[in-house]
DNA sequence: GCTTAAAGGTCAAATATAGTCAAAGTCAAA
DNA sequence: TTTGACTTTGACTATATTTGACCTTTAAGC
């Protein structure tokens, strides 16, 4: 396990441990605390903990700057709808992936729906649709799958 | 027996020694244990340990990467893997839901599966698919859940 | 206000893995 | 001997991570 997941793991303990599920920390601190370059922070929040992962994220520059990341926090419905616009007229299969951990996360779908789903969407699963069209159809199924798991 | 049936069956003692049926590997190093090359590794996954024989199979590229293997339960595989061979190369949307009707009375899937599965399935969800190919897609998609419902 | 130091941001190169595919090899059955 | 299924190999591709040089913003102190 690379760097970068334990560096996503510290931010999900303090995100848990927080009463607010926020989590708020210096860049350069954490870096330190990994013994890597800060940049490195950048990289883990981006592809982890970005608005697709159901996250916001805000910083400050300057003398007592910070970064704090919070989870989005909304309703299954919400969330389902939320996705649902999302995901948009075309999808790939790591962020369809994203969403429906995102799904999971909140609570809107179980773990077996959200298995069931992304078997249906991996590109294994849709390499008998052309390459050219595979990422809208990809968006369609999903939209599809998501409406129809409303309650 | 050639070195493919000899990585085969180390894969299978670790799925066999794990208490969650759950193998992890590095592929390289793997590769480097057998003297063999990296591919190799695929070629085994491919031919031994697919879908097919009732695996699934997860992995991630990139520093820290890695493939895991899973064993499916065995008593619900079967009844999975019979529909997976009836469902054939391709399959139209009523013969899918005739299908899913067979293994929801069947027990084999529940209502909430069931319907999930359809909604990925009918002609709606694949307009995007060019009709040419929308029912050897429906049929890939169709196998693909069905593989992974099974627990 | 200005200046400066203290944050955080961006981006691209280097590195570390895994995936694909087709050519070449092996071996047994026809 | 031919054929075909299975295996082995490696060149090329795709993707994820790690690192560092350089850029921008902001707070603090004068």
């Amino acid at each position: 396990m690379g760097i970068s997941d334990v560096i996503a793991g510290f931010i999900n303990e303090m995100l848990e441990s927080d009463e607010n599920g926020c989590a708020e920390m210096q860049r350069s601190e954490l870096a330190q605390r990994f013994g890597c370059v800060p940049s490195q922070i950048n990289y883990v929040i981006h592809t982890r903990f970005s608005p697709e992962h159901g996250y916001t994220v805000e910083s400050r520059r300057g003398g007592g700057g910070y970064i704090r990341i919070r989870r989005v926090c909304m309703n299954s419905r919400q969330l389902i709808m939320h996705t649902v616009n999302a995901v948009g007229e075309a999808i790939d299969q790591n962020t369809a992936r994203a969403f429906l951990n995102n799904l999971l996360l909140g609570g809107a779908v179980d773990q077996k729906c959200a298995q069931l789903m992304m078997s249906a969407l991996t590109d294994n699963a849709l390499k008998c649709v052309p390459a050219a069209c595979r990422d809208e159809a990809r968006a369609c199924i999903f939209k599809q799958m998501l409406i129809n798991s409303v309650n």
